[in-house]
DNA sequence: CCCATGTCAGTGAGACTGAGATTT
DNA sequence: CAAATCTCAGTCTCACTGACATGG
Protein backbone atom coordinates (compact mmCIF):
# COMPACT_ATOMS: atom_id res chain seq x y z
CA UNK A 1 0.00 0.00 0.00
CA UNK A 2 2.08 2.93 1.59
CA UNK A 3 5.59 3.12 0.62
CA UNK A 4 8.18 2.23 2.51
CA UNK A 5 9.56 4.53 5.34
CA UNK A 6 12.59 2.89 5.47
CA UNK A 7 14.42 2.31 2.25
CA UNK A 8 13.80 -1.40 1.68
CA UNK A 9 10.95 -2.94 4.04
CA UNK A 10 7.84 -1.62 5.41
CA UNK A 11 6.50 -2.51 8.66
CA UNK A 12 3.09 -2.25 7.82
CA UNK A 13 3.10 -4.07 5.13
CA UNK A 14 5.12 -7.10 6.83
CA UNK A 15 2.78 -6.92 9.58
CA UNK A 16 0.33 -7.37 7.73
CA UNK A 17 1.02 -9.93 5.71
CA UNK A 18 2.54 -12.49 7.61
CA UNK A 19 -0.84 -11.92 9.62
CA UNK A 20 -2.43 -13.35 7.45
CA UNK A 21 -0.10 -16.42 6.68
CA UNK A 22 -1.14 -17.22 10.70
CA UNK A 23 -4.89 -16.49 10.52
CA UNK A 24 -5.30 -18.70 7.48
CA UNK A 25 -2.80 -21.26 9.10
CA UNK A 26 -4.85 -21.12 12.19
CA UNK A 27 -8.13 -21.34 10.79
CA UNK A 28 -6.98 -24.12 8.30
CA UNK A 29 -5.99 -26.96 10.24
CA UNK A 30 -9.27 -27.93 11.30
CA UNK A 31 -7.85 -31.29 10.07
CA UNK A 32 -6.49 -32.05 13.69
CA UNK A 33 -8.61 -31.38 16.43
CA UNK A 34 -5.90 -31.20 19.03
CA UNK A 35 -5.43 -27.64 20.31
CA UNK A 36 -2.92 -25.46 19.58
CA UNK A 37 -1.18 -25.62 23.18
CA UNK A 38 -0.81 -29.48 22.46
CA UNK A 39 0.70 -29.39 19.16
CA UNK A 40 2.93 -26.62 20.30
CA UNK A 41 4.04 -28.54 23.23
CA UNK A 42 4.98 -31.64 21.44
CA UNK A 43 6.46 -29.63 18.78
CA UNK A 44 8.43 -28.17 21.93
CA UNK A 45 9.53 -31.62 23.26
CA UNK A 46 10.18 -32.98 19.93
CA UNK A 47 12.04 -30.77 19.20
CA UNK A 48 14.44 -29.33 22.10
CA UNK A 49 14.28 -32.69 24.33
CA UNK A 50 13.23 -33.89 27.27
CA UNK A 51 12.38 -31.27 29.77
CA UNK A 52 10.43 -30.28 33.11
CA UNK A 53 7.59 -28.59 33.30
CA UNK A 54 8.80 -25.29 34.20
CA UNK A 55 10.56 -24.61 31.41
CA UNK A 56 8.06 -25.90 29.38
CA UNK A 57 5.36 -23.48 31.17
CA UNK A 58 7.95 -20.44 29.85
CA UNK A 59 7.87 -21.55 26.39
CA UNK A 60 4.57 -21.93 25.97
CA UNK A 61 3.38 -18.71 28.10
CA UNK A 62 0.36 -20.06 30.43
CA UNK A 63 0.33 -20.92 34.00
CA UNK A 64 1.57 -23.91 35.95
CA UNK A 65 -1.64 -25.64 36.72
CA UNK A 66 -2.24 -25.35 32.99
CA UNK A 67 0.74 -27.43 32.26
CA UNK A 68 -0.02 -30.04 35.06
CA UNK A 69 -3.14 -30.22 33.17
CA UNK A 70 -2.14 -30.96 30.09
CA UNK A 71 1.09 -32.70 30.35
CA UNK A 72 -1.81 -35.49 32.40
CA UNK A 73 -3.77 -35.60 29.51
CA UNK A 74 -1.19 -35.97 27.25
CA UNK A 75 0.32 -38.77 29.35
CA UNK A 76 -3.25 -40.22 29.56
CA UNK A 77 -3.40 -40.07 25.72
CA UNK A 78 0.22 -41.93 25.84
CA UNK A 79 1.72 -38.83 23.61
CA UNK A 80 4.12 -37.50 26.48
CA UNK A 81 5.75 -39.54 29.67
CA UNK A 82 6.62 -38.11 33.10
CA UNK A 83 9.72 -39.46 35.42
CA UNK A 84 11.65 -37.71 38.32
CA UNK A 85 14.66 -35.25 37.11
CA UNK A 86 17.12 -37.52 39.03
CA UNK A 87 19.30 -34.20 39.57
CA UNK A 88 16.54 -32.55 41.63
CA UNK A 89 13.61 -34.61 43.43
CA UNK A 90 11.20 -31.41 42.87
CA UNK A 91 11.27 -31.74 39.48
CA UNK A 92 9.79 -33.48 36.31
CA UNK A 93 11.24 -34.45 33.18
CA UNK A 94 9.03 -34.44 30.62
CA UNK A 95 9.56 -36.69 27.16
CA UNK A 96 7.56 -37.13 24.15
CA UNK A 97 6.86 -40.83 23.00
CA UNK A 98 6.82 -42.29 19.89
CA UNK A 99 3.45 -41.58 19.51
CA UNK A 100 3.36 -38.17 20.25
CA UNK A 101 6.40 -37.17 17.70
CA UNK A 102 4.58 -39.39 14.96
CA UNK A 103 1.65 -36.27 15.65
CA UNK A 104 4.21 -33.85 15.12
CA UNK A 105 6.19 -34.91 11.85
CA UNK A 106 2.54 -35.61 10.31
CA UNK A 107 1.40 -32.50 10.43
CA UNK A 108 4.70 -30.91 9.72
CA UNK A 109 4.38 -33.42 6.37
CA UNK A 110 0.99 -31.91 5.81
CA UNK A 111 1.65 -28.02 5.98
CA UNK A 112 5.12 -29.09 3.53
CA UNK A 113 2.09 -30.81 1.22
CA UNK A 114 0.32 -27.52 1.59
CA UNK A 115 2.80 -25.12 0.90
CA UNK A 116 3.89 -27.24 -2.61
CA UNK A 117 1.01 -26.59 -3.66
CA UNK A 118 1.14 -23.05 -3.17
CA UNK A 119 4.15 -23.20 -4.61
CA UNK A 120 3.02 -24.32 -7.66
CA UNK A 121 0.44 -21.81 -8.46
CA UNK A 122 3.41 -18.86 -8.30
CA UNK A 123 5.17 -17.65 -10.97
CA UNK A 124 9.15 -18.81 -11.05
CA UNK A 125 10.10 -15.11 -10.37
CA UNK A 126 8.23 -14.96 -7.32
CA UNK A 127 9.63 -18.44 -5.76
CA UNK A 128 12.99 -17.11 -6.84
CA UNK A 129 12.17 -13.60 -4.30
CA UNK A 130 11.06 -15.62 -1.53
CA UNK A 131 13.90 -18.28 -1.53
CA UNK A 132 16.23 -15.27 -1.45
CA UNK A 133 14.36 -14.06 1.46
CA UNK A 134 13.75 -16.87 3.52
CA UNK A 135 17.07 -16.89 5.31
CA UNK A 136 16.10 -13.36 6.33
CA UNK A 137 12.90 -13.94 7.24
CA UNK A 138 14.34 -16.85 9.02
CA UNK A 139 16.47 -15.05 11.28
CA UNK A 140 13.72 -12.42 12.17
CA UNK A 141 11.62 -15.35 13.36
CA UNK A 142 14.63 -16.21 15.82
CA UNK A 143 15.03 -12.65 16.68
CA UNK A 144 11.55 -12.74 18.30
CA UNK A 145 12.40 -14.88 21.10
CA UNK A 146 15.41 -12.71 22.36
CA UNK A 147 12.92 -9.91 22.22
CA UNK A 148 11.36 -10.45 26.10
CA UNK B 1 18.41 -27.17 5.59
CA UNK B 2 18.20 -29.32 2.01
CA UNK B 3 18.61 -27.72 -1.10
CA UNK B 4 15.37 -26.82 -2.97
CA UNK B 5 14.13 -29.80 -5.01
CA UNK B 6 12.38 -26.55 -7.37
CA UNK B 7 14.82 -24.27 -8.16
CA UNK B 8 14.32 -21.17 -5.95
CA UNK B 9 12.28 -22.69 -2.78
CA UNK B 10 12.11 -25.21 -0.87
CA UNK B 11 8.31 -26.05 0.22
CA UNK B 12 9.68 -27.51 3.56
CA UNK B 13 11.99 -24.44 4.86
CA UNK B 14 9.02 -22.12 3.81
CA UNK B 15 6.91 -24.26 5.75
CA UNK B 16 9.31 -24.09 8.83
CA UNK B 17 10.02 -20.64 8.49
CA UNK B 18 6.25 -19.19 8.10
CA UNK B 19 5.34 -21.83 11.26
CA UNK B 20 8.40 -20.42 13.62
CA UNK B 21 6.28 -16.79 12.96
CA UNK B 22 2.78 -18.36 13.63
CA UNK B 23 4.09 -19.87 16.92
CA UNK B 24 5.26 -16.73 17.97
CA UNK B 25 2.65 -14.63 17.08
CA UNK B 26 0.22 -16.89 18.77
CA UNK B 27 1.99 -16.60 21.82
CA UNK B 28 3.25 -13.61 22.51
CA UNK B 29 0.06 -11.19 22.22
CA UNK B 30 0.06 -12.06 25.82
CA UNK B 31 -0.92 -8.32 25.97
CA UNK B 32 -4.58 -9.14 25.12
CA UNK B 33 -6.41 -11.35 26.95
CA UNK B 34 -8.76 -11.74 24.49
CA UNK B 35 -9.32 -15.15 22.76
CA UNK B 36 -8.10 -15.81 19.04
CA UNK B 37 -11.34 -16.08 17.49
CA UNK B 38 -12.65 -12.84 19.56
CA UNK B 39 -10.05 -10.89 17.61
CA UNK B 40 -10.10 -12.90 13.98
CA UNK B 41 -14.29 -11.89 14.14
CA UNK B 42 -13.46 -8.46 14.99
CA UNK B 43 -10.79 -8.40 12.19
CA UNK B 44 -12.96 -9.50 9.64
CA UNK B 45 -16.07 -7.00 10.57
CA UNK B 46 -13.57 -4.37 10.51
CA UNK B 47 -12.11 -5.32 7.63
CA UNK B 48 -15.47 -6.55 5.40
CA UNK B 49 -18.12 -4.53 6.64
CA UNK B 50 -21.42 -5.54 8.48
CA UNK B 51 -22.27 -9.28 7.80
CA UNK B 52 -24.67 -11.77 8.81
CA UNK B 53 -24.13 -14.92 11.22
CA UNK B 54 -23.58 -17.37 8.55
CA UNK B 55 -21.06 -15.60 6.56
CA UNK B 56 -19.41 -14.84 9.99
CA UNK B 57 -19.09 -18.83 10.42
CA UNK B 58 -17.60 -19.81 7.64
CA UNK B 59 -14.80 -17.47 7.85
CA UNK B 60 -14.17 -18.43 11.26
CA UNK B 61 -14.47 -21.99 10.58
CA UNK B 62 -16.56 -22.81 14.01
CA UNK B 63 -20.14 -23.49 14.26
CA UNK B 64 -23.66 -22.00 14.29
CA UNK B 65 -24.16 -22.37 17.86
CA UNK B 66 -20.95 -20.79 18.76
CA UNK B 67 -21.33 -18.31 16.44
CA UNK B 68 -24.32 -16.68 17.92
CA UNK B 69 -22.40 -17.03 21.33
CA UNK B 70 -19.43 -15.48 20.53
CA UNK B 71 -21.22 -12.88 18.89
CA UNK B 72 -23.70 -12.45 22.29
CA UNK B 73 -20.77 -11.94 24.21
CA UNK B 74 -18.84 -9.42 21.75
CA UNK B 75 -22.86 -7.73 22.13
CA UNK B 76 -22.71 -7.57 26.01
CA UNK B 77 -18.98 -6.19 25.91
CA UNK B 78 -20.39 -3.24 23.17
CA UNK B 79 -17.65 -4.36 20.94
CA UNK B 80 -20.64 -5.61 18.14
CA UNK B 81 -23.89 -4.58 17.47
CA UNK B 82 -26.73 -6.89 16.03
CA UNK B 83 -29.66 -5.35 13.67
CA UNK B 84 -31.85 -7.57 11.85
CA UNK B 85 -31.47 -7.69 7.87
CA UNK B 86 -33.97 -5.66 6.11
CA UNK B 87 -34.18 -8.03 2.81
CA UNK B 88 -34.42 -11.48 4.89
CA UNK B 89 -36.42 -11.60 7.99
CA UNK B 90 -34.04 -15.09 8.81
CA UNK B 91 -30.98 -13.20 9.05
CA UNK B 92 -29.56 -10.85 11.40
CA UNK B 93 -26.58 -8.10 10.38
CA UNK B 94 -23.35 -8.09 12.58
CA UNK B 95 -21.45 -4.77 12.59
CA UNK B 96 -18.19 -3.71 14.41
CA UNK B 97 -19.06 -0.77 16.77
CA UNK B 98 -15.93 2.18 16.81
CA UNK B 99 -14.95 0.27 20.48
CA UNK B 100 -14.80 -2.62 18.93
CA UNK B 101 -12.55 -1.44 15.80
CA UNK B 102 -10.57 0.21 18.43
CA UNK B 103 -9.24 -2.78 19.43
CA UNK B 104 -8.48 -4.09 16.13
CA UNK B 105 -6.80 -0.59 15.29
CA UNK B 106 -4.53 -0.96 18.85
CA UNK B 107 -3.61 -4.54 17.76
CA UNK B 108 -2.63 -3.90 14.64
CA UNK B 109 -0.27 -0.86 15.81
CA UNK B 110 0.97 -2.92 18.29
CA UNK B 111 2.23 -5.30 16.12
CA UNK B 112 3.52 -2.59 13.36
CA UNK B 113 5.89 -1.35 16.06
CA UNK B 114 7.01 -4.93 16.83
CA UNK B 115 8.09 -5.37 13.78
CA UNK B 116 9.43 -2.17 13.31
CA UNK B 117 12.39 -3.17 15.98
CA UNK B 118 12.56 -6.87 14.41
CA UNK B 119 13.72 -4.85 10.82
CA UNK B 120 15.94 -2.37 13.17
CA UNK B 121 17.63 -5.62 13.80
CA UNK B 122 18.23 -6.61 10.37
CA UNK B 123 21.19 -5.74 8.38
CA UNK B 124 20.12 -3.77 5.18
CA UNK B 125 20.24 -6.54 3.16
CA UNK B 126 18.40 -8.76 4.30
CA UNK B 127 15.59 -5.73 4.41
CA UNK B 128 16.12 -5.44 0.42
CA UNK B 129 15.61 -9.35 0.14
CA UNK B 130 12.11 -9.32 2.47
CA UNK B 131 10.58 -6.24 0.67
CA UNK B 132 11.29 -7.80 -2.57
CA UNK B 133 9.39 -10.84 -1.46
CA UNK B 134 6.60 -9.27 0.54
CA UNK B 135 4.38 -8.71 -3.04
CA UNK B 136 4.95 -13.01 -3.99
CA UNK B 137 3.78 -13.67 -0.28
CA UNK B 138 0.92 -11.87 0.21
CA UNK B 139 -0.13 -13.47 -3.15
CA UNK B 140 0.76 -17.00 -1.58
CA UNK B 141 -1.36 -15.88 1.49
CA UNK B 142 -4.23 -15.06 -0.71
CA UNK B 143 -4.24 -18.41 -2.44
CA UNK B 144 -4.80 -20.00 0.73
CA UNK B 145 -8.37 -18.83 0.72
CA UNK B 146 -9.00 -20.16 -2.97
CA UNK B 147 -7.73 -23.05 -1.85
CA UNK B 148 -10.65 -25.53 -0.69
C1' DC C 1 12.81 -20.93 57.18
C1' DC C 2 12.36 -19.63 52.41
C1' DC C 3 12.10 -20.56 47.61
C1' DA C 4 11.22 -23.54 43.65
C1' DT C 5 8.43 -27.11 41.70
C1' DG C 6 4.53 -29.33 40.95
C1' DT C 7 -0.45 -30.66 42.07
C1' DC C 8 -5.34 -30.09 43.73
C1' DA C 9 -9.93 -27.64 43.74
C1' DG C 10 -13.04 -24.60 41.91
C1' DT C 11 -14.42 -21.41 38.29
C1' DG C 12 -15.19 -19.48 33.69
C1' DA C 13 -14.59 -18.90 28.64
C1' DG C 14 -15.48 -20.95 24.55
C1' DA C 15 -16.16 -24.77 21.64
C1' DC C 16 -19.39 -28.83 20.18
C1' DT C 17 -23.87 -31.70 19.32
C1' DG C 18 -28.71 -31.98 19.16
C1' DA C 19 -33.16 -29.86 19.22
C1' DG C 20 -36.21 -26.19 17.96
C1' DA C 21 -38.26 -21.52 16.37
C1' DT C 22 -38.94 -18.51 12.50
C1' DT C 23 -38.85 -16.91 7.84
C1' DT C 24 -38.20 -17.83 2.72
C1' DC D 1 -43.50 -28.49 2.92
C1' DA D 2 -38.36 -28.01 2.54
C1' DA D 3 -34.45 -25.28 3.26
C1' DA D 4 -32.00 -21.53 5.43
C1' DT D 5 -30.98 -18.86 9.51
C1' DC D 6 -30.48 -18.24 14.10
C1' DT D 7 -31.07 -19.56 19.13
C1' DC D 8 -31.45 -22.63 23.25
C1' DA D 9 -29.82 -26.49 26.32
C1' DG D 10 -26.44 -29.45 27.87
C1' DT D 11 -21.75 -31.08 27.78
C1' DC D 12 -16.65 -31.08 27.17
C1' DT D 13 -12.06 -29.08 26.80
C1' DC D 14 -8.84 -26.12 28.55
C1' DA D 15 -7.44 -22.08 30.51
C1' DC D 16 -7.15 -19.28 35.09
C1' DT D 17 -6.68 -18.17 40.39
C1' DG D 18 -5.79 -19.62 44.96
C1' DA D 19 -4.36 -23.01 48.20
C1' DC D 20 -1.20 -26.53 49.24
C1' DA D 21 2.41 -30.55 49.53
C1' DT D 22 7.16 -31.48 49.04
C1' DG D 23 12.09 -31.15 48.16
C1' DG D 24 16.54 -27.96 47.93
Amino acid sequence: MASPSRPGLDAAELATVLGEFTRRSIRLPATEKRSFTTLSVLHTLAHKGPMRLTTLKASEQITQPAITQLVSRLEREGLVERQPDPEDGRAVLVRVTPAGAQIVRTRYEDRVRRFSQLIEALTPEERRTIGVALPALARMAALMDTER
